[in-house]
DNA sequence: CGCTCAATTGAGCAATCGCTCAACAAAGTC
DNA sequence: GACTTTGTTGAGCGATTGCTCAATTGAGCG
């Protein structure tokens, strides 16, 4: 309701939107929950924002900050404390927001070409972090991976796939088994850590 | 439009279903799309389904008959061939409609239990299928799998993982590559291999 | 033929969606 | 204070959805 700049009000929409998404997902998400939760008219939204290009945006920053948070914004540690980290919160109840997003952008790309493009681009960025995260270590002595950009494609594939598995309700698949074959997989990819 | 028995009209109206998911996937198919791909008036699949059913049956049906395809028809066969065909095929342009009824029956189970409970039984199906298939590999001295049981719940993990990075338009990761990527994985699970 | 009842029709209901647009309100400018 | 610009409102449009239901058709049967 109070008057702002442009630059502001996108700002605040576009974190409702993040807000949303991570509530109630890519596809069940609307427009007026975005505007609800700020408290403003419906109209406001496409002011500033198509829903499709909100959306696409939304997902990369919510995308970008995990990454940041548990990767990239890391360097400082050691590459093994990260690692195991990141392998032990993978499939922890929070983070089941996150895998979801990441299901929907892949299915909704085939039909919105904003979201295929940020779900590339997400992708790239994850590909790109969690790599150098594995060459570190590398060199760091802290473990034996021979391709960390290879080993990275894979780790992030058994990620999706258990994080899918771990997803359905009543899933053959539980969490601590997903992690269990998590750690199993890095160690392959990895060898003797994690 | 010819007047059906409601067995066979049920019969027909699955079989359009299954058509329609393959085309548009579960979230975009519509009743509308399956009647009008049997040529027969709006109402009359209210009369036999819920939509709801309906998918999740044409969905089950769909991963059941290619299950069968690819694993469970197939056991006559040596494993090593059954195993090395799932490789190469896996990730072929044909096989693309299927994954992405995967990805989205998992994402659609969150909101509709009857697809949920589908998801989560052709998992089990494929878990079962595939480690058995492993077994039979390691009897009959093919390959090296220790445990065929939690082998096959990173292998389908991987598969889905690499299926959903492929998926996406413009994706960073190539069709051979995931070929390549699951080549590894699967000679990581089955010693030398595949 | 006449009757019954299941199969089938198709207009349309109620809900939902992103988005439009005329109207209004508050700065900013001179 | 007059005027322009910009932020904001909210009713509502047009399209789409699964599903309803009164009406119609036609096969089976005595």
């Amino acid at each position: 309701m109070p008057r702002l700049k442009g630059a502001d009000r996108r700002t605040l929409i576009l974190e409702a939107a993040e807000r949303t998404i991570l509530r109630k997902g890519l596809a069940a998400a609307t427009t007026r929950d975005v505007t609800s939760d700020l408290g403003v008219a419906a109209g406001l939204l496409a002011h500033y924002f198509t829903w499709s290009a909100l959306r696409a945006a939304a997902f990369s920053h919510v995308i970008g900050a995990d990454i940041e948070r548990s990767v990239t914004g890391r360097m400082g540690e050691a590459p093994e404390t990260v690692l195991a980290d990141l392998v032990d919160g993978a499939f922890s109840v929070e983070a089941d927001a996150l895998w979801r997003l990441w299901l929907e952008a892949t299915e909704l790309g085939l039909s919105d070409a904003l979201l295929a493009e940020a779900a590339s681009a997400a992708t790239d960025r994850w590909h790109e972090s969690l790599s150098g995260l594995l060459a570190r270590g590398q060199s760091a002595g802290a473990w034996t991976c021979p391709s960390p950009d290879e080993s990275s494609w894979r780790i992030i594939a058994i990620l999706l796939g258990l994080a899918g598995l771990c997803l359905i309700p009543g899933s053959p698949l539980s969490r601590d088994a997903a992690t269990h074959h998590l750690r199993i997989a890095v160690r392959h990819e990895c060898g003797t850590s994690a």
